[in-house]
DNA sequence: CATATATGTAACTTTTAGGTTACGAATATA
DNA sequence: TATATTCGTAACCTAAAAGTTACATATATG
């Protein structure tokens, strides 16, 4: 199964990995645990990990045989930052809008003259 | 050309499409203009264009002919929401973190007895 | 009215993510 | 040492996203 590489966006974008990180927060737990609570093989599993560790959402450590996956924030930082990109929009627009109503309300109501 | 339903997370895991949300912070754009800044067809845009509005990315006004498109807050709420899970996440470890800190500079510090 | 422009959509092809089974390697355990 | 367990990976298949071209429709404009 070749691990293709893929960005933080494509990432989550599967269901299951977004199920796995929802499992992560809960504990850390090896690949076959994890394995376990999904339909799929475990082999689809592993790789939906792989590719989790490689976009920065987990780290992995080995105990022996089996390795441990817990939750890892680089990934989490990177999506992060796109979001707030755009909040800055909405709240940049939403200043451009109070100013407007400003000028408006002082247009509607000439005190003075 | 069908447009499949995709979540939001699907929605922005194509990077044409954040691409064309990223246009959208500069201003309103018809189809056409935003199809002109990209190598692919012009059917191709209008496809994405389709896809990010029924995930409530953007919101489209006729105008004539014309279809003009602008950034709507929806779709970027729900991907927050998601992020937000996570933030809490990091949050109450890191508040773990500390507490058990606390409790060890106690111990190694035992300065009574 | 005739023509140009803006757009949607159907039909089709290609690429690839995501799944499977089969196998091998490393580690734990009896 | 023999066996069981954990995991990775190669080879392969399938479904669907993402692109194309061709065509139809609605609106603007001469």
């Amino acid at each position: 199964m070749a691990t293709p590489n893929l960005d933080v966006f494509q990432v989550i974008a599967d269901p299951s990995r977004r199920q796995i990180l929802q499992m992560l927060t809960k504990d850390s737990y090896n690949i076959n645990y994890i394995a376990e609570n999904f339909e799929m093989s475990r082999p689809a599993v592993s790789k939906h990990i792989s590719i989790l560790q490689s976009a920065g959402f987990i780290t992995i450590s080995d105990q022996g045989r089996e390795r441990y996956c817990s939750l890892s924030q680089d990934g989490f930082i990177e999506l992060r930052n796109w979001i707030d990109y755009f909040d800055a929009f909405w709240r940049s627009k939403l200043k451009t809008l109070e100013s407007v109503m400003n000028k408006k309300s002082k247009n509607s109501n000439p005190s003075k003259k």
